[in-house]
DNA sequence: TATAGTTAGCTGTGATCACAGATGTCAACG
DNA sequence: CGTTGACATCTGTGATCACAGCTAACTATA
């Protein structure tokens, strides 16, 4: 037992210790999941290494993580490949995105706190304003944002998780169509805005289907988007 | 260009190489898919390399992996572990399976072809003769391969990852009701294999709506079997 | 005897080296 | 000129070594 009581507790955050392993991970993480990847691009254990400025190693173990998820595809002698989906399983993550996201949406509007709300009303504030200076790269950092801090306020840590996940397979396929939406601005896209300021509300009136259904409506819209531009691509 | 045509394309099925980081990984996925590992089991780096013959190597990707998934926790100094869940990602990970699971399965009701229903069908007697025979491990074991044929039936892989990763969290959960399972023998449970007959049958009809309901009540009341002997165990 | 300080033995993490396999280049041959 | 062969190069995979940190047992002290 210690003589004193312990000084107020201190309540210290755990001093999670920093591992480059895990500092590769996230790295890889968020490149995915903002699009800096496009399928097909190849990437190199030793160049990885390079570019962080470490051994091999860690990244080795951070690049095994993401093919364990499916995010990246390791191919035995001849690099690191961001996998490009099939017909087929690009219409399973579409399908499950929009089922999950609109879960986690009705369950944000369930059981969101009001830090959370304010949260999301300042990032959605955040969004409005970088799409009136017409800075559109910082709409899409700022909507994405968005999203997940909807996905966290619905305060399910396994379907924040499985929601990453597809995430990272799914961005890499729609990078093409966000380059379209960077250079062409179609008009259609700007509602998106507004319907973010509605999900707000419905989150914060606890209105869970009104939540759900705006969400999904919204994943709709960008499905189709994205399945059109591919196919004019093709 | 080959001077002969390619003799009827052969179709050969990629010839993936063996790497022992994915045996390894696969190993330890099936002890914790098949309850093999329980909450708090402490295994190590060097104990599972020496137990596969290989160097530390391999075991050290492997673990994380299933650690990249929430399957195994790494402990910085002190071993890998099994981690026990808290009340609220138990919880999280039943609606998340009973949600996905059924979903699952209605989807195979829609898309199960011949051979996947027959395949059903030989498992759901096997699982029947094993239970007539009084072998509850071999129930068991063949109750788990019924289940994934289910889920391989749907023909979404996206969807299969997801419910794998699942279960690799909620097995370990489940193996001290288990264990009760296979000393007690409680009569509720022998209905659980006429459920599966059942829901083999709605999916050779073609009914979705059944197959989901058939599989979320299974799924129901096995969680509330097992919560109800956590909670006599505590 | 009880407690604090110390040390020895583990652990995962990271670096470095060695190796088999796939790829693309380039020269020699038809 | 077109084809084939070998070779140099680069890839991921696996092994081995070195190191910092945490545990727990042990010892010396009050």
């Amino acid at each position: 037992m210690a003589p004193v009581a312990p000084a107020s507790s201190l309540a210290l955050p755990r001093a999670e210790r920093v591992t480059l392993n895990g500092v590769a991970y996230d790295g890889l993480k968020r490149a995915l999941l903002s699009g800096r990847l496009e399928p097909g691009a190849v990437i190199t254990l030793r160049q990885l290494a390079d570019e962080l400025g470490t051994s091999m190693m860690p990244v080795r173990e951070a690049v095994s993580r993401l093919a364990a998820e499916g995010a990246l595809a390791v191919q035995p002698n001849r690099g690191i490949v961001v996998p490009a989906l099939g017909d087929g399983d690009a219409a399973d993550l579409w399908d499950l995105r929009i089922k999950l996201e609109g879960d986690a949406s009705a369950r944000a509007a369930r059981r969101a706190d009001t830090a959370g709300i304010e949260r999301l009303r300042a990032l959605c504030r955040a969004v409005e304003t970088a799409a009136a200076a017409g800075d559109l790269h910082r709409v899409l950092a700022c909507n994405s944002d968005f999203q997940f801090a909807v996905y966290q306020a619905a305060q399910s840590p396994v379907l924040l998780q499985l929601i990453e996940t597809l995430r990272m397979r799914s961005v890499p396929h729609c990078t093409a169509a966000i380059r379209v939406l960077l250079a062409d601005r179609p008009p259609y896209y700007a509602r998106s805005w507004v319907n973010h300021a509605a999900l707000v509300e419905a989150i914060a009136a606890g209105d869970a289907p009104a939540a759900r259904r705006l969400k999904q409506a919204d994943l709709r819209e960008f499905r189709d988007f994205v399945d059109s531009v591919r196919k004019q691509a093709s």
